[in-house]
DNA sequence: TTGAAAGCGCTAACAC
DNA sequence: GTGTTAGCGCTTTCAA
């Protein structure tokens, strides 16, 4: 193995010169720093990550702990794990993958055995159990999504409500009166996730502002259950023209659902959902949608975890707009008769 | 920060004691192990992961290359990778993510800094580029898939010869003669990843000793592909009553092609695929198939990982059985008229 | 602009 | 069954 020591040998320097030319943390002059360039390419030089981490106390290494589980929707988590590992090697850092079930304990192990720097933790809950740990570790971590109460933690995701107010607003300014949010399936809400809150909570707060009528069922995520909330809907609620999804998989079915009952969308039934783009495109009739922007929430998360190691102030909460894509399941209202 | 010689002080033993008690590299009498052990707890003592590899040459991560592209199918992926993960920590690792995109200087990078012991690759290729540096690097590696020449390497996979040759079969027994197998997208074959051309030739060997009639046609992955692939299919080969279907995400696109076309699953046509068995399961009508077994891949993938770190031998090859379950979308063959 | 040298915290000979 | 001690390869004062 080449060491350091080899390349200073090689150079002609000292193994304290080849340690700052890699590092730039003090100047070197052009003429040392090409001859140990050099000599470091001659010999296939690499620093020895644990030599490294153990004489900086910096290990270049994030953990990423990721949920798996009933209701996570798993393109948007590996979508995010890829956006955080490239942002991350686009830092000089790697990504260790942590599972949700190793729980507080393994946060606290990578974090206490010094393995990784910062942590990102997906998945968060209105209540969750890891907070008081995030808060007393020593190393920084960014959540993603919003706790009940986010004092003390850096935090990153969609703006859940104004995405609820940014399809309700569509819908109204189509002419829809009577829109409904169909949402995630009920153990999502029991288990406070806050994001199926927010998402309510806006859709329901925009569409009374341009008073509309409208309510909001959570719904599991089965093509029955999708049969029976459509049937549910047309029954309760004939006059119902504006529709919005909050439930990945239930999407698709759900439109079929309608257009099986005899419902056209968007001729009779605008839709619009919240989901990846890339799925809204894809549909068989592509999908108005405020997209999930994973991709930005991993490389902004990875964006914020730096600047905290770096000692730089961040800000606690960081909501992304929502971004709305009208396509082919969202029209203006006919009113008919 | 707590260190091992601060556990040794309070222990009243020396530092080596402390690291063979951790280690269990030499016997330790039972009264000192929870002298140390009660002092360990009491401290809150975690060794330094640096500190650990530097001066043991282990860093007890694993790396784990992940694909991430079109024609890959994203929940094969994940759960992959969360088997390597919880496989990997319960025999004391943790894992590095890397991307694809990295390549073969990524691979190079973490195996030369010491940041993992050993890889795991994904997703490789007939002739794939990497495998040159994966015969060279100091560190064991593991493939998922095989190679065209895979000589030197150690490789794992689901048995897709055998899988092909299953479905056919599994046609052939329900009194099926006319069978058709709708495949990858060209790129996929053209990419020369093996697995693509082994389900055809599995599927065209078994199908031949039956003495079926039997064609393959690659296909692309969209809805508009899938409707003119049955369209084809039924004015080709009108005595057509048995498909297997590998290519995921178009297997339900199919099926509904064809019932759009008039034809009933399975009273008309019988459909086999290769795919998750969750997506199997959840479907409108289950789907016989025979599963993507990625949480037994990854768990041997790690498993043999373990044993070369210790210097076991392993076998070059390992290929999975294929486990085909049959569901709802498989019948016997009515010969009408 | 550069060098010398003292650690970083742990493991594993080696010695008893 | 346990202790002593010399590194592991790098970073970073301190000194020039």
């Amino acid at each position: 193995m080449v060491k350091i020591t080899d390349v200073a040998q090689h150079a002609g320097v000292s193994p304290s010169t080849v340690s700052y030319a890699l590092s730039g943390k003090r100047p070197i002059s052009d003429e040392t720093r090409q001859r140990i360039e050099a000599s470091i390419r001659e010999l296939g030089y690499r620093p020895h990550a644990g030599a490294r981490a153990l004489a900086s106390s910096r290990s270049n290494v994030l953990a990423l702990v990721i949920p798996f589980r009933a209701g996570i929707h798993v393109p948007v988590v590996m979508q995010f794990a890829v956006s955080v590992v490239t942002t991350a090697r686009q830092h000089d850092h790697d990504v260790l993958l942590l599972t949700q079930e190793e729980g507080e304990e393994g946060l606290r192990r990578v974090a206490d055995t010094a393995l990784v720097d910062a942590l990102i933790v997906m998945d968060v809950q209105l209540h969750d159990a890891r907070l008081p740990l995030l808060r007393a570790l020593d190393r920084p971590s960014v959540l993603i999504g919003f706790p009940a109460e986010p004092e003390g933690l850096t935090c990153i995701d969609l703006d859940f409500e104004a995405a609820g107010g940014a399809c309700a607003a569509h819908l109204a300014e189509l002419g829809h009166r009577c829109v409904a949010l169909v949402g995630s399936p009920p153990e999502v809400y029991l288990r406070e996730t806050g994001f199926a809150q927010r998402v309510a909570h806006g859709f329901t707060a925009a569409a009374r502002e341009r008073g509309l009528t409208s309510m909001v069922y959570p719904c599991e995520s089965t093509r029955a259950a999708a049969r029976a909330m459509a049937e549910r809907l047309l029954r309760e609620h004939p006059e119902l023209t504006g529709l919005m999804v909050h439930n990945e998989p239930l999407v698709q079915p759900l439109i079929d659902a309608f257009r099986e009952l005899g419902l056209r969308v968007p001729d009779d039934l605008s839709v619009v959902a919240i989901c990846p783009d890339e799925q809204a495109e894809q549909a068989p009739v592509p999908i108005t949608s405020v997209a999930i922007p994973s991709a930005e929430i991993g490389a902004e998360a990875v964006g914020l975890l730096m600047r905290k190691l770096d000692g730089l102030p961040v800000p606690g909460a960081t909501l992304l707009p929502p971004r709305l894509t009208r396509r082919a399941t969202t029209t203006r209202r006919t009113v008919s008769g």
